[in-house]
RNA sequence: GUGGUCGUAGCUCAAUGGUAGAGCUCCAGGUUGUGGUCCUGGCUGUUGCGGGUUCGAGUCCCGUCGAUCACCCCA
């Protein structure tokens, strides 16, 4: 039996590879444009690390990649970058003015069952805010998870940011005399709200005090108070559209202190496609007081996004458009005797940043200019019997034209042959 | 971890329990130094794997592995 990939895990060929980088420069890009840095950190991180945030829900560490290395030391793979986040800025957060802008993309590993949208590898994009308690922090993030989408060719159409916070949840819990405890224990049953049983969930509620009727209460009252400064600065920027208040929106994790969002394609057939909020105490509590410091961020994965593509024409269609092939230049060898002055040109176009092919072995010549449009290329430079000169052809229009040496590098330098 | 569905050529898929096929891709040709189309020819299968029923299994049964969808969960 031949060996494949493992289960949840993916090959990348060359047209796959071409797609991901596409996505992955779209990501960047974006980022770029809104003032963020690129960081990154180990794939492979000490398990304790993971352990500490979540000595509250261990469901986390069943679903590590998690040995011993050949030291006997306990390491897991990285399943999601807040805590390396974390640590490198606890480490390192006196060095960099405030906000910090920081944004990866990077590979993470979750050992959970596989089904559409989840794989057990994945690329993410994360960005994060750190050190702005603002809501124009939380504002400018949210901007950024819009204007993400937007690169790929979604509208208004296709997604919607539901977004959430946390701070009314704890404040209307408070209210209604729960404890931390019993608030956790709400919050994860506003959660299942649309998924399981009012009687299951009135059941788990009942320690709390409250019922199914009252979290769907507030719910229903819709945009809070506290949503106005961020709704404001999004309708500043034109992006009202996109977003959708909905207290429904909670999040599984128990660290979320403030705003949280999630963002979903319209037609509800996917999971999220990016999620994300406002983290004020994880710092301070995986660095074990060593920084302090207020931060909103979100994730974005490259599998969910790759479906959404798919499914929408416009994106789809833009990708593709990104990934036709392309080439500048295909040598053509009319005459074999002529290859070592051939191999010459070759070097030339590379040299001046062209990228060229041209044939490995002797082929005819029809042969050769099919392969330079297989290859997508713009133009056929033909060397041959008329050696030393040569016919540079542009292969849309069918144009010839004859030079010599120094006038193909003329050419092909000054104009960079946008003909 | 639980349940449903599905595994046939590199890919997409056919084949009533009775000799395993097509399209695409790929490769090679279509006489002189010029094109995506077109034409001709060619390669590829222990039908995922292992058992069983049967005169005979791609087809039916059991197991196993894998894929997929849902549940669980989603940092």
């Amino acid at each position: 039996m031949p060996i494949s990939a493992l289960p949840g895990f993916r090959d990348f060929f060359p047209e796959d590879c071409a797609r991901r980088n596409q996505i992955v420069s779209t990501w960047r890009s974006v980022a770029t444009r809104y003032g963020f840095q690129e960081f990154d950190g180990p794939v492979l991180e000490s398990t304790d690390l993971y352990r500490k945030k979540n000595d509250a829900g261990a469901e986390i560490l069943d679903q590590l990649y998690a040995f011993a290395d050949r030291g006997g030391r306990e390491v897991a793979l990285r399943p999601e970058m807040t805590p390396t986040l974390a640590r490198m800025v606890a480490a390192r957060e006196k060095h960099y003015r405030k906000p910090m802008k920081w944004f990866c993309v990077s590979n993470f590993f979750r050992h959970e069952r596989q089904q559409k949208g989840r794989l057990r590898e994945f690329l993410q994009f994360n960005a994060d805010i750190i050190g702005e308690s603002s809501p124009a922090a939380d504002a400018e993030i949210l901007s950024l998870a819009i204007d993400l989408l937007r690169a790929f060719g979604f509208t208004a159409e296709h997604f919607v940011v539901r977004l959430s916070d946390r701070a009314a949840w704890m404040d209307f819990l408070a209210s209604k005399g729960c404890d931390h405890a019993a608030s956790l224990t709400a919050l994860a049953c506003a959660d299942k709200l649309e998924r399981e049983h009012p009687d299951k969930l009135n059941a788990r509620l009942a320690p709390t005090g409250l019922t199914v009727e009252d979290l769907r209460t507030f719910i229903g009252q819709g945009s809070p108070q506290a949503f106005a400064p961020v709704m404001d600065a999004l309708a500043a920027r034109g992006l009202t559209g996109f977003v959708q208040p909905d207290l429904s929106i909670v999040r599984g994790l128990a660290y979320y202190t403030g705003v949280v969002f999630e963002v979903f394609d319209r037609s509800q057939t996917l999971r999220a496609l990016a999620g994300g909020g406002r983290y004020d105490g994880l710092i301070h509590g995986l660095s074990d007081g060593a920084a302090d410091l207020p931060a909103i961020g979100f994730g974005m994965g490259d599998v969910v996004l790759g479906h959404l593509i798919d499914e929408t024409p416009a994106a789809a269609q833009r990708l593709q458009a990104a990934l036709a092939p392309s080439l500048d230049i295909f040598v053509v060898i009319a005459d074999e005797a002529h290859r070592p002055e051939a191999l010459g040109i070759v070097q030339t176009c590379r040299e001046l940043g062209l990228s060229t092919d041209f044939p490995l072995k002797p082929v005819k010549t029809g042969k050769q200019f099919q392969e330079a449009e297989h290859l997508g290329a713009q133009h056929a430079i033909l060397v041959g019997q008329e050696w030393p000169l040569v016919k540079l052809k542009h292969l849309a229009t069918r144009a010839e034209e004859v030079l010599d040496r120094s006038a193909l590098v003329q050419k092909l330098k000054s104009c960079k042959l946008d003909s």
